[in-house]
DNA sequence: CTTCGCGCTCTTTTT
DNA sequence: GAGCGCGAAG
């Protein structure tokens, strides 16, 4: 297979990527680059197995960190080479696809061994804490101790340390731990009975499957002969295991990762993972990937300096060969207001700049990054009034809503009717006149009969407590589901989808509330089903579910059409846009700092600002806000804080960076800092932490609310953070709104 | 027994 | 702003 396809391969790469790409099998670990072309590298390394080595398309797994990833992978792969060496079509036999898809689609075909059925249910976060919340009552925890979402933390941390319930519990110290010791072993009972597994189970039970099961595994360890990792610096304890397990006989694990880029530390990720492959396979060959390919020379600049500053990480330095570019420009506000006044203006600058001249650009080149999700409202609010098209990416992610959920609750019981954490979800939804008592002798008789809640509603009539008229009711209901699950194998999966949606009232229900935003949203589910069904011929509930379950916005995310993309800077780890804005660059904000923050905390802020910048390939733009409002969680409440710059911006050479003029606010309130603008934290900041945005409320003034338009006040209740207001507006009638969530602006 | 309405809480990042 | 839990109304 040499010829011209293969020098092609080599050849278009430089030469350490070509090292790595055609090095011989065996553990291998490219510390690669921001923007060094690992994913270029991966891919060549897979098209260059089935060319050169005659590797067969099926005996080669690729893990990516994205779904998203996953399938640019596929098609770039079926674009370098259509066809392997032995004439495979890559399609038919690649596994390529993240940790969680990867194990879900193992599970899927051993469950039974485990003690699950195939159509197992997949628990997002909201199910879990869900599920945790019930235990809770159950076992009357005093929750004002103990938070059911701490106690869900704390358990899916021992879940990551593979620490079993029993093993937890033998652990435990204070009275805390013994009771979410009870917690966690009640919670797996029920996820078991559920037939569901979360997020962590997903990783965890491969192993276990492996471990029982040494001819299964074995199975995978012949079949992957040759496995690749994208960010390995990412990967937590169990992938790791996971992955060791899977090569334990052939050892060719091929791993790219950047220490600097490892921002996941916080959900179990080790960067001790790359930092000691060389340790766990001495034999490994590892390869430097530091030029860069995306950013200009003062972007890359600007970004080492910072990244420097950490102690915990391999030294290396990337350069380029790309012109020094413009300076990285930062931009000093007012407030937040101001921040995304002056984020628009430079979109606008920069798009108006650029026509006439040699490229112009295009919403789609600009994308504005923050560390917290609540940050893109106020950015939102300003988009939107200009008319700017944009993209949110995160927040309140698709397949969580509520509407859509529902829907999919729905579809999720008539799949695994065990699943008495969906049923629970709709039994009155709509309202079908099935309270919490029915249910809780519900879930009692299906306990002492040792039935799923689901058998339980059917067998309703056994039970005398419950009332005809709430029996008829209930049985209405398990009629219902049962009938759509015995449907689920006669209709193809669409024309069930739309039968069962139709069914539930639901969207009768919404329109008639007028939320036609969530009828739209159902429809757009009903949508991704049609689409699905088209992609795979044998499509099937189950397939889509586990799918819906895994995806993440960032994969339904369209770089191609043309909007200004707003998303976290987690969320924009991989990819990479002409212009970048990094806003909200404030002390304690970014870097976030809460209290009882340690060392290796701040490291790993200091490496999100790093894979930030690095997203920039021609201009990157830093904000900050001299004064913002922030949910502070004291009693001071809605306060005005006004934040020293971050310290990032201090540690940036300055030889790179400018300060770019900007317009002075307008119709906003400015909070003119003593001594102007700061730059360094040497230079004291006055104390206006006390100074609330209280003073400005009076009755009678005006405020602007980016939906309900313009309004007066009316009243003033509360003080602090439930401070309300009643405002009387001029097109939507008198309204009450909490000061710290209505985003008005007082005029 | 169910439904309605009010008050409380939530904000770090995500598979 | 929105979901959830709790107490009162129907």
């Amino acid at each position: 297979m040499s010829g011209k396809k293969y020098d092609y391969l080599l050849e278009t790469l430089n030469a350490a990527q070509r090292q790595a790409v055609a090095s011989s099998a065996g553990p291998i670990l490219v510390l690669s680059g921001a923007g060094s072309g690992k994913t270029r590298v991966l891919t060549y390394r897979i098209a260059y197995l089935i060319e050169r080595g005659g590797i067969r398309a099926d005996n080669i797994l690729a893990v990516t960190f994205t779904n998203k990833a996953a399938q640019e992978m596929q098609e770039r792969l079926s674009r370098l080479v259509p066809y392997g060496a032995s004439r495979f079509n890559y399609h038919d036999g690649l596994w390529v696809g993240t940790f969680h898809s990867i194990c879900a689609r193992i599970l899927r075909l051993h469950a039974d061994r485990l003690g699950f059925s195939r159509q197992f249910s997949i628990y997002d976060s909201e199910d879990q804490l869900g599920l945790i919340r019930q235990i809770v009552a159950e076992l009357n925890v005093p929750t004002d101790k103990l938070s059911p979402g701490a106690i869900h933390h704390r358990i899916s941390r021992a879940k990551n340390g593979l620490q079993t319930a029993s093993q937890f519990a033998e652990a435990s110290g204070d009275f805390r731990d013994e009771i979410i010791a009870r917690v966690y072993a009640l919670y797996q009972q029920r996820l078991r009975e559920n037939n569901a597994m979360d997020f962590d189970d997903l990783l965890i039970y491969p192993l276990e499957l492996f471990r029982q099961h040494t001819e299964i595994l074995a199975n995978y360890t012949q079949r992957f002969r040759h496995i690749l990792v994208d960010e390995f610096q990412d990967t937590n304890r169990t992938q790791y295991l996971f992955l060791r397990a899977l090569a334990a006989r052939d050892r060719n694990v091929f791993a790219v990762g950047d220490d600097d880029q490892s921002i996941y530390r916080w959900r179990g990720a080790e960067v001790r993972n790359i930092l000691d492959f060389e340790q766990d396979f001495p034999d490994c060959k590892v390869f430097r990937l530091e030029q860069n390919y995306r950013s200009t020379r003062n972007i890359l600049e600007a970004a080492h300096s910072v990244i420097v500053k950490n102690h915990q990480r391999l030294p290396k330095k990337l350069w380029t060969e790309r012109e020094a570019g413009e300076p990285v420009a930062l931009l000093e506000a007012e407030n937040e207001f101001h921040e995304a006044q002056i984020i628009l203006d430079k979109i606008t600058e920069e798009i108006s700049h650029h026509n006439g001249g040699t490229s112009s650009r295009s919403f789609r080149d600009f994308a504005i990054l923050y560390r917290t999700n609540a940050q893109s409202r106020v950015i939102e609010d300003t988009l939107r009034r200009a008319g700017i098209p944009y993209v949110i990416v995160g927040g309140l992610r698709f397949y969580e809503r509520k509407e859509v959920k529902d829907v999919l609750a729905y579809m999720r019981l008539a799949a695994n009717p065990a699943d008495a954490v969906s049923l629970r979800r709709i039994i009155n939804y709509p309202l079908r006149g099935i309270g919490e008592t029915t249910i809780k002798k519900l879930e009692e008789f299906a306990r002492v009969n040792n039935l799923t809640l689901l058998k339980a509603l059917g067998g309703v009539g056994e039970i005398p407590t419950i009332k005809a008229g709430s029996r008829d009711k209930v049985l209405a209901f398990y009629n219902f589901i049962d009938r759509y699950a015995s449907l689920k194998n006669q209709l193809s999966l669409l024309e069930w989808a739309n039968a069962l949606v139709d069914a539930t009232g639901i969207v009768r229900l919404l329109k008639s509330e007028n939320a036609l935003e969530r009828v739209e949203n159902i429809n757009e589910v009903l949508r991704s089903i049609h689409e699905y069904a088209g992609q795979f011929r044998d499509a099937t509930i189950e397939g889509y579910l586990e799918r819906v379950s895994l995806i993440t916005d960032i994969d339904r995310w369209d770089e191609k059409s043309n909007a200004v993309t707003l998303m976290t800077l987690h969320s924009a780890k991989g990819l990479e846009f002409p212009i970048i804005f990094i806003s909200g660059l404030e002390e304690g904000l970014f870097p976030l700092i809460r209290t009882g923050d340690v060392d290796s905390d701040l490291e790993e802020e200091r490496r999100l600002f790093y894979v930030g910048t690095t997203r920039a390939k021609e201009k990157l733009f830093l904000s900050y806000a001299a004064t913002r409002s922030r949910f502070t969680g004291n009693a001071k409440g809605l306060t005005y804080n006004n934040n020293l710059p971050s310290r990032f911006l201090a540690e940036l050479d300055q030889r790179f960076v400018q300060r770019e003029s900007v317009r002075r606010p307008r119709a906003f309130e400015t909070h003119e800092a003593e001594g102007g603008k700061y730059f360094g934290h040497e230079q004291a900041m006055p104390d206006y932490e006390n100074e609330s945005q209280e003073n400005e409320i009076q009755i009678g003034k005006m405020v602007k609310h980016p939906q309900f338009g313009l309004g007066e006040i009316l009243a003033v209740d509360g003080k602090g953070e439930n401070l309300k207001l009643t405002i009387a507006f001029e097109k939507v009638g008198t309204k009450k709104i909490l000061v710290q969530y209505g985003n008005l602006q007082i005029l």
